[in-house]
DNA sequence: GTCCAATGGTTGGTGCACTAACTATTGGTA
DNA sequence: TACCAATAGTTAGTGCACCAACCATTGGAC
């Protein structure tokens, strides 16, 4: 074990970035059949749960830029999964909603925990708190 | 708290993500005086320790596509940090070395992982906590 | 009522990440 | 020796992520 503080296989950042990279791998085959790609799936849980949302609103969800999401949301839009209307109450802001199809995906949406769970093998304690620590870590960088 | 399992906040892939980008962003300010973005970061790193490094070698250190690091490789040798020169005794394979400002850059960059640490006000040993149950998951989905 | 600063979203530029197709070198085997 | 499969790296295409500049709408302040 080394004891450069410099050396790659401590840096909490690197493990961050290659554990998030690997998850997401993990994910892009259980999502291909769907025609989503990891940030439009967490677009659509975002919208699954609180559909009607602005831009804004999602983008503070997911903590995305909303330049990030402005063109991923038009894609979406472009295979039929949400619709883009102007809001009646505010032309600044958008109303995005689900469309019937978009709707309709939720349930085989639902087969995807389950799989990551399995694939990975890991404990669902051991998740749990992962999960946990990532929350602090998050507060953390946030403050 | 909610059960749906399709929560956006218990979904671990969505916390890891936005941990991951959390955690990159408090790097940016730190390396933008020495030129480098968070994935050059980690190359010079792996330099700093392991150099000479083949393409090969360093996307297999840092988990990435050959296809990521060529034009970021460039892009280092265009700042001057490291050579590319085609290796002697293989002419498919490359070696890339510091340069002595490469090498140099090292002393700044000691200063980083404290300030990190600092920044994110995390007791060290949680951090460490942290950094082990990453390479756990790392492993997992490696499997 | 008329400015004007704040707000919501879009666009363009840079760089990362993955995939697939491609080139060049190497080294084993017929 | 002449072939050919394996290996090393590059390139092109798509999409994400951040930033800064931009446009339109809104809602005060005067």
């Amino acid at each position: 074990m080394s004891d450069d503080p410099l050396a790659l296989e401590q840096q909490v950042c690197f493990a961050l970035s290659v554990a998030a990279r690997s998850v997401v791998a993990i994910y892009r085959p259980l999502l291909e059949p769907m025609g989503l790609t990891h940030p439009q799936y967490l677009v659509m849980l975002a919208l699954w749960q609180h559909a009607p949302l602005s831009v804004r609103r999602l983008s503070e969800l997911l903590q995305l830029d909303p330049g990030t999401l402005s063109p991923l949301l038009k894609r979406l839009e472009a295979i039929g999964y949400l619709r883009r209307e102007r809001d009646q109450a505010d032309e600044r802001s958008l109303a995005i909603t689900l469309t019937e199809r978009g709707r309709a995906l939720r349930v085989d949406a639902e087969r995807i925990p389950p799989a990551v769970v399995e694939r990975l093998g890991m404990p669902l304690e051991e998740l749990k708190n992962v999960h946990a620590a990532l929350t602090r870590v998050i507060a953390a960088a946030a403050r």
